[in-house]
DNA sequence: GGCAAAATGGACTGGCAAGTCCAGAAAAAG
DNA sequence: CTTTTTCTGGACTTGCCAGTCCATTTTGCC
């Protein structure tokens, strides 16, 4: 790619976030370069211009954008799990962030669209899986250091359970619009820890 | 609907398993009528005939039939949780079914793209996750019966978790090619019920 | 057999959306 | 200041795909 003015950088981070508006207000099924060059105003030219992959390459850098947008919105809980406090806030944080969304989830939109057809699409959900992932475990052993979880419990394994969980209670939301299977799932979840910790 | 001849019926059948057996392989997101045509050796008016509603409605009977069949291919396991052996048979039916399906899941194209468009289409996802739900429930009290469950744990708030659980799992399955998140979510909900048995 | 209803074949339409192209404006570089 | 590069506007092309229409064949029914 030819070197971008401060201009240029501004425009091509525009069409992103525009698109990343749109796929949220109206999903990307029907989504169409007419819509995003509506929002964000800007030519055809301009779109192949930043974007010479075309709407595939757009959709990817939308791909990235909200997945980092998803582990940020859950810091700085997401990121401090060291008491059973903590991973209360976290879990209301989850449950809250969701609730707000509406019918359509742009990480949704994203594992289960995007990375299906762009191969670069999937390594970015990859990525953010693991991390998801691996700041879960953290917090477990942190809790396992301080003994208030079972050291013989696999943090990665507790981790992914718990990871799966939320993935689902939020499709489930998405597609009943009831809230119940996140609550559910992330309430268990933590129960789980909470009553694995040793007796002294 | 006009009344279907034997003919008839075979032939509107016909269409709707093709074009499931189209969506498996390739996905709902170029899928064309072209495609449902070429595999189920249709004709453009015969496709219109028996789905005057054109796309939306075809789609719309996909739905039931996989809806449907999600639930049948777990039985008679999901029907039957009434020892933790079947409990576990059940856990690993699920586990088998889910690593030899392919990328694309037809129950989540249901629910992530099928169902955001045709409002009939949703309350064909809602009951499938309704029954669900309800015979884990089942399961679920079957085992407190049995003395094997907590009684106090609420059947219907464990069978939610769960399926949340496996709803997940499979996602992350379909986006990152990896079942350990489904698997770990089967075993530690499968586990937090074990440990839940009252000590006698 | 004959009539009505249903099933089938395939040409045709209309619209829409992705991607191309070139010309001109704005900005950077020297 | 002028030259080069980047940025922008918008017309144009191309191809595809859902949906329509009518003619023909097959089937059910008496």
């Amino acid at each position: 790619m030819s070197t971008l003015t401060a201009k240029g950088a501004a425009t091509r981070q525009r069409i992103i976030e525009g698109t990343a508006a749109e796929i949220r207000e109206n999903g990307l099924l029907d989504l169409t370069l007419d819509d995003v060059r509506a929002r964000t105003r800007t030519s055809r030219s301009q779109l192949f211009h930043y974007f010479p992959g075309g709407k595939d390459e757009l959709l990817l850098a939308v791909a990235r954008l909200e997945a980092a947008r998803v582990l940020a919105d859950q810091q700085p809980q997401l990121g401090d799990l060291t008491s059973w406090a903590a991973w209360q806030a976290w879990r209301d944080r989850v449950v809250e962030r969701y609730r707000n969304q509406g019918r359509h989830c742009p990480l949704n939109v994203v594992m289960s669209q995007i990375s299906r057809t762009t191969p670069g699409a999937q390594a970015v959900v990859a990525e953010l899986i693991h991390q998801w992932q691996a700041e879960l475990a953290a917090g477990v052993r942190h809790m396992q250091a301080a003994g208030e979880i079972d050291p013989a419990l696999d943090p990665d394994h507790a981790a992914a359970a718990l990871l799966a969980g939320v993935q689902g209670g939020v499709l489930i939301l998405l597609s009943t619009g009831r809230i119940t299977y996140l609550e559910a799932a992330l309430d268990t979840g933590l129960q789980q820890l909470r009553d694995s910790r040793p007796r002294a």
